[in-house]
DNA sequence: CTGAAAGCGCTTACAG
DNA sequence: CTGAAAGCGCTTACAG
């Protein structure tokens, strides 16, 4: 119940037990050193006089900061549109909490600017371990992570683009599977894809099996690369729909884009599902307020909360930790998917 | 280009540059003590080092963590729909990385564990400041910020529930007026709203402006409140729209339940916005993306950041900073808002 | 202007 | 089991 200002030490604690410093950082940490009874006499004295460890002594003398860093970039658009983010941190949040971790956020204009903060964490040991996403090939923040093991560092992507580093992927391959497998079971012999951007891994890897399935299959399969954004998203559309052929299934890599295509779809007095399959890859909230609600292939981003954690303190604590998936993809079937049209 | 394992300590660059420690630390931050040589001398040395202040060392001796406060409840659905919490953090995040500060971000289960971060951060010197979000009457965070006014809290609630700690409040009664004001316009006499919970601040205060601006155009006004979940958007609506007398306008609390409330007006054969007007508080992607796509009241978020982190500097500079408002609410017509029918 | 020293609040060998 | 002391890497009076 220590009211306000002056904060209470170590000393404070010692003095008012009447052992030494030493006695109470052993007792209060649970280590060996002191007998049961100083122990118990210092926890009660602690307790009331309301001490906590002061976070940047304990930080300073054990070299840990309890903190996982995460720069963002704050000029992406699609911050507030996809909910990705907020999830996952919700989710590893939870986890952190307790071992009383926390995430320490920090939001850069752009790459250098995130470079420039990733090096000064490095020096200034800010953070016990960082988290980073959106790789791109040949990405400077895996190569300067590589050159500083002091810190550790877990991506989020296919290993293919980490330079070595730990990984933690989304399973793309076996979703790229149950999407072209669900199609094709549901009869369609021509689908299209608009994907995200080609610099990112998890793009490269699902480019090549969704053409490696489709083939399997004898499917035609046409491929439009774009960046996520609504824009983008209606005109590939668009593109796709006016093309000889068209496709009678279109999936696209998030589903901000899929909304815009079913839009231009309606707009084009298409309809969704007779005329035209969507799927969303990525389930949100967006994919059941429209009109139909969209079949979406939905990570499980609650449970992989434990899973990043542990490989993070697994990290943290000098361990070599494999590169690992993350809980399967799962395929929600709503009402923009259904068998094509007989010819 | 110090490459990897052993940081560079002010120690190494007083050593290097064959002077005391002190005189680098003058250097460094730019204080006066120092000859201009020494200095540049100084800086060469440390930057050739690729020295960084260690971010601990540096908080225990001067009591700042450059870090600001936030705990977020990880059991709000609604985390993952509202893109206002990663809109607002991107904000000012961009604004706080002008001065190297951090945001230092916890997720708590319940109240009870968000009490307890808050009373460690501040028992152990954790953060220089904190942000408090969802503001309830009689909130216990407030009541323990008050007792401690070392850590300054910036509220984002009406100031009538803040204590007397600084806020930062949306302008709510204007933002009332300017709806009540534009359906009024437009000839309708009869709107109801699906509110917030009764128990936050704001909710309040725009439950007090609407029945008095309503009153003062003589227009009917029916009040529901909910807590801003699909589930409560819907019911709430079909509430509404199964009275003797139905309202010829909705306005929702938020963008969520206003997607439902388009559901349940469609589901029933109502035409939006021939039949029955609906404007969403909250703008956000999600009002796009409906058919008809939705009226709003849209705040300026990016703008808000500077606001919030100047509010941040000058609390943690221990100046009393008056309570503000964050910049207006802009209501921006689309579709889902007409005349109404005349009888 | 410059250096030696104490202090921030912890932890951890090291003697007793 | 216990206490005195050094150390983590900075900052900041205090003498010279």
């Amino acid at each position: 119940m220590g009211s306000g200002k002056s904060k209470v030490t170590i000393t404070d604690v010692a003095k008012a037990a009447g052992v030494s410093n030493s006695a109470v950082s052993y007792a209060l940490n649970g280590k060996p050193g002191v007998s049961e009874k100083t122990r118990k006499k210092v926890l009660e004295v602690a307790d009331a006089m309301g001490w906590k460890p002061n976070s940047a002594a304990k930080a300073l003398s054990v070299a840990r900061t309890h903190t996982i860093g995460v720069v963002l970039n704050a000029s992406s658009t699609l911050l507030g549109v996809e909910p990705y983010f907020m999830e996952l941190f919700a989710s590893v949040g939870v986890e952190l909490e307790k071992e009383d971790y926390s995430l320490l956020l920090r939001f850069a204009r752009d790459d250098d600017e995130a470079l420039r903060v990733h090096r000064n964490w490095i020096a200034a040991g800010s953070v016990d371990a960082v988290m980073i996403f959106n790789v791109e090939i040949g990405d400077r923040r895996v190569e300067l992570y590589r050159q500083h093991p002091e810190v550790p560092a877990l991506v989020f992507s296919d290993s293919s683009v980490s330079g070595g580093l730990t990984t933690i992927s989304s399973n793309d391959a076996d979703g790229t599977r149950q999407i072209v497998k669900y199609l094709h079971d549901l009869g369609h012999t021509h689908i299209a894809r608009v994907a995200g951007p080609e610099r990112f891994g998890h793009t490269y890897l699902r480019d090549r099996v969704f053409s490696e399935e489709t083939a399997k299959y004898g499917m035609r399969y046409d491929c439009l690369h774009a960046d996520y954004t609504p824009q983008e998203g209606r005109d590939c559309t668009k593109r796709l729909l006016t093309l000889p052929q068209t496709p009678t299934a279109i999936v696209y890599d998030n589903d901000v884009m899929t909304i815009e295509g079913l839009h231009v779809a309606s707009a084009k007095g298409i309809n969704v599902p007779e005329d035209l399959s969507l799927i969303s890859w990525d389930d949100s909230y967006l994919c059941t307020v429209t009109e139909p609600r969209l079949t979406a292939l939905a990570r499980n981003i609650p449970a992989l909360g434990g899973q990043v954690v542990s490989m993070l303190y697994a990290l943290i604590d000098g361990e070599s930790v494999a590169n690992q998936f993350e809980p399967g993809y799962r395929l929600i079937t709503r009402e923009s998917t259904a068998a094509p049209r007989a010819e």
